[in-house]
RNA sequence: CGGCGUGCAGCUCGAUGGUCCGAGCAGCGUCCUUAUAAGACGAAGGUCGAGGGUUCAAUUCCCUCCACGCCGACCA
């Protein structure tokens, strides 16, 4: 039994609904203990950073994200989903900053460090609820109430135990890095920070002149636009391969040395006259000493040199080195190194260093300049000053000294730091902690050769290549609220050991200062108690040194950047090894995992970092060739965890395109509206319509929320699945989501809809038939009931239908094993159009028969085809679309509540009934429909509307393959195309010319060069001819050349094309030919259906009911007319459910209404009947 | 500057090297309709980013270039 649900459905509000149903009824928590014991398909959720609001791209991520574990679960699976969060990080030390109305470090510190990791802790909190709304909103099913979180304490007890792994193995170290350093807030500042705060400024640009020591009167000529870096000068480099010019200047005699093809424009640019006395290659040059333009160091190091690995002594300074990445785009040719300022300099100075022997002497780090951005004591004459104020004053006495070629000015972009817009940032050194990551470099691209990246390219392209260029990972952060680096320092000789746990300080002798953080939970205890592993806590842990008596260890000041928090997850989720075994055993790898695009270098990375180092590989090869690589032999590794076979930690991963804003904006780009309508209405035409990043400042995307009230969730979902493949970029446009409904949500809601309506009014039991546990409804439940019938008795339509069910089930399942849910929606999308636009479109009359389906097996069948349809698809899309597919479910199984299980959501995916695939009828039905819409085309062509009975039609077929069965089967095309018979053939008709092509695919190999000749020689031959030769003789032969060619049936391809004069259409199969000839009967019933359309037009008016009685009234003087409502009076009164009809105006006052057919005025009114006992169906 | 990706109808996309460049949406016209916010049919809309090459045949493969996007580097 069934109850009609409307068409007129609000996704949104059902979805609140279900979602209350979900939780009442712990769908999500049943779905999972279903599979307990089943094989395990292991997601990791990548925490996201609970620091800001969840915005549309995050909907994406989220959806994709619960596809699969939905749809493995259904296929038989168990698959854990536990939720995550990432809570550390300069981000969230940013956001209470803003809070608190201060920026620097000083200014936190004078807060007090304690209260602000306070209400750091409690700002992510805050995000997490906004981020859990949305989750649930969405429809994401995933574990909020165990989640891990970063800041847990077993969370970072675990990360710590992966470092103090790496620092045993001596794989931690402390190193320098230059940073683009904030010099006044004290603060190095992160990639995407510098990136915001990029502004065009003017700097000095200067020519610079550094003098050979072996010949004075010769100077190297370098650029640089930074004069404040020179006092630090440690080198000049060249590009061993480029040509210098040693120039002789007219005018001061002296000879510069430039790069050659630069040379002209250099004099040019500095008014000199040069001649170019002798080039030579940068190599020669490389190892000439210089004296540095400016003496910050010079007469102290002059004469320091230190011996090369190969035995002989280098001077240590102001050597020409030579380097790859000198370029001749801008400068001389020449570059001025100053290790201190500048990453590519710095990594100069350590490939210097490397060539030393290690014992001796090599260069260090000259800087003459402090952190504060100020000149050290070092430059006596600039001490104190801020190094971009002392540009000028540099200049000046460069030029005084006789060292400036040229001074001149430059416009670029130079960054500033973006929370004080006045301050530019500097590249500054500074100590930090390495993860050795390079000694891993090829295990890494191993592992990551056997992952599953989707797309493809991501292995070797971005990701692969990121790898590649691998450097060791700085992983310490000088700040507050991130996991404390677990290094504790001797106090006396600097020795240092990591620790894994808390439990492991604490266990150290004469340990001390825990009371810090007693005392503070003492003070409230409302504080987490995760708050003891965080600074300053932590800080105030000390004990006793092992490496020299009476002496202390304490605790390094720095944090760890976050992205390690993240990549640690697939083991720290857990709190291995200090917990979780068990877990961390059965949930590594992981199967599946998902993120857009930018996680390329963060999680993606991360995590395969992380992972490889710790977990190591079973291939040997790899390993050796790892160490081969090495630079530098570490330690025995401890072998405490086995090693686990390739691809780790995760096997599979959709990498998502980013997600795009549409919106629209006037001309001067001042007003901006997020919807096309307030443009026009606020502009006019005036506007243009934009597509691009989304931004929080642009404010030029809508909140999530909106669409997810006005559209639902299933609404978004598909559109982000069925619209374009995950990886290419998504426009989040609230239009398109909106136009996506139609297509396929509502289209499929409506089949449904129809089944209930007419399910209904008919009786039909369904499911009730069916004896006992009925579990998921599958096909064998089904066909328990007395009334269903074996698929292959009943009508052709069902068992097309069920055979499209069975092979878009196969097709789906096979597009998802491979993670491609933008095929399996395509394919979904097929058979619910096929569903709605053919079958049920085809067999509605088979509904309304008049007979009750109790009554009627043609009947009965449609009821159970398109019941089981039904069913199928609520499984088969319950992942894609959760909401609508469990409304379905509920609705289909209403009446059997009790004995089915209790939500779609807990039923296995479809299997497939591979019997009934049928691949033959499948294409019968193709053409079939094709013949049907080339009837309608032709139709179109003569204006004869399809209400106009015609007599006749003719097929003519390429092939008569299909010919028998097309004939016997064209009850459906005469009711389609509204014609009384059709004729069907194939090979001769007057009005088809047929046009015979060869059949490139094969013939091309065969013929080659002659194809095109070919191919000109059958289009000139008799096409008819050639046709019946072939299907005589089975083969035709052509002259080609001198070889006459023997062509069979499948080297060669029939065309069919209608002769001009006929109404006809021509498909690529067959050519359809209307017989427009019409008789009066003919034409009288067309009126009569005329008159049939018009009387139901009126029900709906006046909302008749499906099964309400109605009295007709006619007024009009045409006798042709009314010979057409007399001859067709039964037809009529049937297909309109009217008890009689009336050739008067009615007795008593209804609404009349004028209409026209065939060019005759004629009133018409209708009236319904008093209701008798309804008979049932429609008529 | 480098890496990666994308360029096809107004929009979103698709097309194992084969002779038909296609689908959906939007707009237009006509038709159909007692499930439909639906559907059918049609016309219009494309130098498949540009130029070379390979091939009997290139939107498809190769090269160069251009535009856009992302990531990164650099501005010494």
């Amino acid at each position: 039994m069934f109850k009609a649900v409307s068409t007129q459905v609000s996704f949104p509000k059902q979805e609140e609904q279900i979602l209350a149903f979900w939780k009442e009824n712990a769908i999500y928590a049943q779905s999972l203990r279903q599979r307990a014991g089943a094989p395990t398909f292991v997601f990791y959720e990548g925490p996201p950073t609970a620091n800001g609001l969840p915005h549309p791209g995050h909907c994406l991520t989220r959806a994709i994200k619960d596809l699969f574990p939905r749809y493995k679960t259904m296929r038989g699976y168990l698959c854990e989903r536990k939720a995550g969060w990432d809570t550390h990080g300069l981000p969230v030390e940013v956001e209470v900053c803003k809070q608190l109305g201060i920026h620097s470090k000083e200014e936190i510190e004078e807060y007090g460090i304690e209260p602000f990791i306070q209400k750091c802790q409690q700002s992510v909190w805050r995000y997490m609820q906004e981020w859990e709304r949305l989750t649930e909103r969405i429809g994401f099913w995933i574990d909020l109430s165990e989640a891990y979180v970063t800041y847990h304490q077993s969370y970072v007890e675990s990360v710590w135990w992966s470092l103090k792994k790496l620092f045993d193995q001596g794989l931690l170290y402390r190193g320098h890095k230059i940073v683009w350093w904030w010099a006044q807030g004290g603060t190095a500042l992160s990639a995407g920070e510098v990136g915001q705060g990029y502004r065009e400024v003017a700097d000095p640009s200067v020519y610079v002149k550094f003098r050979l020591v072996d010949d004075p009167n010769t100077s190297l000529v370098v650029w640089t636009t930074t004069p404040w870096t020179l006092p630090s000068n440690t080198f000049a480099a060249v590009h061993p391969d480029i040509d210098y010019a040693i120039c002789l200047d007219a005018e001061s005699d002296e000879r510069l040395i430039v790069a050659a093809s630069l040379a002209d424009a250099l004099a040019e640019k500095a008014k000199r006259t040069w001649t170019v006395e002798r080039t030579l290659k940068g190599s020669e040059l490389v190892g000439q000493c210089y004296v540095p333009p400016m003496d910050t160091y010079f007469s102290k190091f002059e004469q320091a040199s230190g011996q090369l690995r190969d035995g002989k002594a280098e001077r240590l300074y102001w050597r020409v080195v030579g380097a790859d990445f000198v370029t001749l785009d801008s400068g001389t040719g020449l570059v001025h190194i100053a290790p201190a300022f500048g990453e590519i300099d710095y990594e100069l100075l350590q490939e210097e260093q490397s060539r030393f022997d290690p014992s001796g002497d090599k260069p260090q780090l000259l800087c003459a300049v402090g952190p504060d951005g100020k000149f050290t004591s070092d430059v006596p004459d600039h001490q104190g000053v801020w190094v971009k104020d002392a540009d000028k004053a540099i200049a000046r006495q460069l030029k005084e000294a006789g060292s400036l070629l040229l001074l001149d000015q430059v416009l670029h972009d130079y960054p500033f730091c973006w929370r004080a817009d006045q301050d530019p940032l500097i590249q500054y050194p500074r100590e930090s902690w390495f993860i050795r990551t390079t000694d891993f470099r090829d295990a890494m691209l191993t592992n990551n050769a056997q992952i599953g990246w989707l797309p493809e390219n991501i292995r070797d392209g971005r990701f692969g290549n990121f790898l590649q260029n691998n450097v060791d990972w700085a992983l310490s952060r000088e700040r507050y609220w991130g996991t404390p680096l677990p290094i504790w320092e001797c106090e006396k000789t600097g020795k240092r050991e990591a620790v894994g746990s808390y439990e492991e300080v604490l266990s150290k002798p004469g340990v001390a200062g825990t009371d810090r953080w007693d005392q503070a939970k003492a003070a409230n205890p409302e504080l987490p108690e995760d708050l003891k592993v965080h600074k300053p806590y932590i800080d105030s842990v000390t004990y006793d040194s092992p490496f020299a008596a009476g002496e202390r260890m304490r605790r390094v000041s720095e944090v760890i950047d976050c992205w390690y928090d993240s990549g640690a997850m697939p083991f720290a989720q857990w709190g291995y090894p200090h917990q979780g075994t068990d877990e961390f055993a059965k949930a590594f790898p992981a199967d599946f995992i998902s993120e857009a695009i930018d996680q390329t270098r963060g999680w993606f990375y991360s995590q395969l970092a992380i992972s490889t180092m710790l977990f190591g590989q079973a291939d040997a090869e790899a390993k050796e060739a790892t160490q081969k690589s090495a630079k530098l032999a570490a330690p025995k590794p401890t072998h405490d965890i086995a090693p686990v076979a390739y691809p780790h930690p995760f096997k599979n991963c959709i990498v998502l395109g980013l997600m795009l804003a549409e919106w629209y904006e006037s001309k001067d780009g001042k007003q901006r509206y997020l919807t096309e309508e307030e443009a026009r209405t606020a502009l006019g035409t005036s506007y243009i319509s934009k597509t691009g990043k989304m931004s929080k400042q642009l404010r030029n995307y809508r909140s999530p929320q909106e669409i997810f009230d006005n559209h639902g969730a299933d609404a978004l979902r598909w559109y982000f699945f069925a619209n374009q493949p995950p990886w290419s970029s998504i426009i989040y446009s609230e239009r398109a989501i909106r136009d996506s409904i139609p297509e396929f949500l509502l289209r499929m809601w409506n089949v449904l809809s129809f089944f209930t309506i007419y399910a209904e009014i008919d009786g039909f039991a369904g499911a009730t038939e069916a004896p006992g546990q009925l579990d998921q409804l599958g096909r064998d439940e089904l066909a328990t009931a007395p009334s269903y019938s074996p698929v292959a008795e009943r009508a052709e339509l069902d068992r097309w239908i069920l055979g499209e069910l069975a092979t878009t089930t196969a097709e789906v399942i096979e597009r998802m094993d491979r993670y491609d849910s933008f095929g399996a929606c395509q394919q979904i999308s097929a058979l619910v159009d096929g569903l709605s636009n053919w079958y049920v479109r085809r067999c509605r009359d088979r509904y309304w028969g008049k007979a009750k389906a109790a009554e009627s097996r043609d009947k009965s069948d449609a009821y159970w085809t398109l019941y089981e349809v039904l069913l199928e698809l609520s499984k088969l899309v319950a992942p894609f679309v959760p909401f609508v597919a469990e409304s379905m479910w509920q609705t289909l199984t209403e009446s059997v509540r009790e004995r089915v299980r209790t939500s779609v959501h807990l039923c296995d995916y479809p299997t497939v009934a591979s019997q009934r695939c049928d691949s033959l009828l499948s294409e019968r039905m193709r053409v079939l429909r094709e013949i049907a819409s080339l009837g309608r085309s032709a139709r179109m062509d003569a204006k004869l509307k399809v209400r106009q009975p015609l007599a006749s039609v003719e097929v003519s077929l390429a092939s008569d393959t299909h010919m028998a069965w097309l004939t016997e089967h064209d009850q459906i095309i005469r009711e389609e195309l509204n014609v009384k018979q059709i004729a069907y053939n194939a090979g001769n008709s007057p009005y088809i010319e047929y046009q015979i092509l060869p059949n490139f695919k094969l013939l091309g190999p065969r013929v080659g060069k002659q194809l095109p000749e070919l191919k000109k020689q059958l289009a000139a031959l008799d096409g008819a001819r050639l046709l019946a030769e072939l299907q005589s003789q089975g083969f035709v032969e052509i002259e080609l050349g001198e070889q006459p060619l023997r062509l069979t049936g499948d080297e060669l391809e029939v065309r069919l094309k209608a002769k001009s004069g006929w109404a006809a259409a021509q498909g690529r199969e067959c050519v359809v030919v209307l017989s427009t000839d019409l008789t009066p009967e003919l034409i009288r019933e067309g009126m009569a259906r005329d008159v049939v359309r018009l009387i139901q037009d009126l029900r709906k008016q006046r909302d008749c009911q499906f099964t309400d009685r109605i009295r007709v009234y006619f007024e009009f003087d045409n006798a042709e007319l009314t010979l057409a409502i007399e001859e067709n009076h039964a037809t009529i009164i049937g297909e309109t459910l009217a008890t009689e009809i009336l050739f008067s105006p009615p007795a008593s006052p209804i609404d009349t209404h004028s209409f026209e057919i065939s060019g005759q005025t004629l009133q018409l009114g209708i009236e319904k009947v008093a209701a008798v006992a309804s008979s049932g169906g429609p008529a």
